[in-house]
DNA sequence: TGTACATCAGTGAACGCGCGTTCACTGATGTAC
DNA sequence: TGTACATCAGTGAACGCGCGTTCACTGATGTAC
């Protein structure tokens, strides 16, 4: 905390302060790596304290429970989600929109998909098998994700006099379809499974799908809705 | 099993195997009401023999483990879904198709899971949160029901000539929608969350809108798939 | 119909185990002077 | 720079608890004759 000599050789011992984060942050990759095939709710306090080396009792140096600690994993992983949609949004903005981004955007998402895999298969796996806790701040954020891309979406040309609700209706729809697409992907690759190019493609097909209905919804030719045939 | 008096009077005392079913319904029924909020994984046999209001050894009698009791309850829980199917399926075939059906086939999914709650409650928890032998058996009946869902498509008429991968591709985004709308469904008509009918009009939407969007998929007029604007 | 025996769903004591949490402690690191 | 004291991450023994599973049992139901 208050260290008044900073170390200005590496050779030098580590600081208190120092040695405790480390050990928390071994708390909590630990923890991740234990979920990688487990739900949350069937990890043990002790187990945990193993992955660090800690004897139990230690634990409580660094978080008040488990719960405590399940909740700053959903915190971290969430702010790698947000920063990863906004780097999606600001590709997005810079260049042309349409086809071109969708298909950026799921780049930008199999590449995050990748490199946080641990991540995302906590968040897949507590969204609706967690405790309650971690549901809840994780449905917040889902609700968040659709409002946003709702905005998103109402910039985009030919939507600017559609209804908040069927915005949110069709976000809604891209954001299900995308996170289905985050399952797949982290299955993806496995003997019998389909690879990681296949599942990436189909999720740049549906997002054209989703966009083609969506560039026809309540225009003139189908006022009718007699969608097939 | 071999009885040779059957009861021609309900008066009579119940047959020795007749209660040994009880017990094992009231098992099978107890595990269901313990999974409204929790994951089966967390689950103990002894909590699960108190909902039969049996001792715990007695649970042996009727299942081998608690895992063994758990593969039971996901088969019923398919039967019913795949039931569900086939009622869907029909009311389309026998019916007008497009938009009605599509209307329909929403009715029919929200009826289902209002009756069958605890089941879906239980299916939606397990399919991604549960321990692996729940989530392979869910995991493979998802993927028979695409299958099923692609054939029913590639009957629509305007449909004959697309290629399997895109039909694939199309009712793939149509379940993953209508997984999202059972969770928002089970989740329904909470203080501060979405009614049943918004629930269901907005499911009923974003199926037209896939709908719309594969009536102009790879038509004439949008070969360049230059989608929006 | 009555008797003698077999079956078997459910009982209850007992086991060893890993759990979360308490507590008093140790000894290296940090701070004040 | 050296000394005396404070801080605090990590230790290790101990606790009571619910767990899955074993085992020998009971007594009502079912079967053979």
């Amino acid at each position: 905390m208050n260290r008044t000599d900073r170390a200005d050789t590496d050779t030098q011992p580590e600081s208190r302060a120092a040695r405790k984060e480390r050990t928390r942050q071994a708390l909590l990759e630990g923890t991740l790596g234990l979920l990688a095939d487990r739900t949350f709710a069937s990890l043990s306090l002790r187990e945990v304290a193993r992955t660090a080396d800690i004897v139990p009792t230690a634990f409580y140096r660094h978080f008040a429970s488990l719960d405590d600690l399940g909740v700053v994993l959903v915190e971290e992983s969430m702010r790698m989600l947000r920063q990863m949609l906004r780097d999606a949004r600001r590709s997005n903005t810079h260049r042309n929109q349409g086809t071109k981004s969708a298909g950026d955007s799921l780049d930008i998402l199999a590449r995050q998909v990748r490199s946080h895999e641990e991540q995302f298969r906590f968040l897949s796996r507590e969204r609706y098998g967690g405790v309650p806790e971690l549901r809840r701040a994780i449905a917040l954020e889902m609700r968040l994700f659709v409002s946003e891309l709702t905005v998103d979406l109402s910039r985009m040309p030919g939507l600017e006099t559609w209804t908040t609700d069927d915005l949110e209706m069709s976000a809604d729809l891209i954001v299900s379809a995308m996170f289905s697409t985050v399952v797949d992907l982290l299955e993806a690759n496995r003997p019998n499974g389909r690879t990681e190019e296949d599942v990436i493609e189909r999720a740049k097909k549906q997002l054209r799908l989703v966009m083609l209905g969506m560039s026809s919804w309540k225009s003139p030719r189908s006022d009718s809705n007699d969608i097939i045939s």
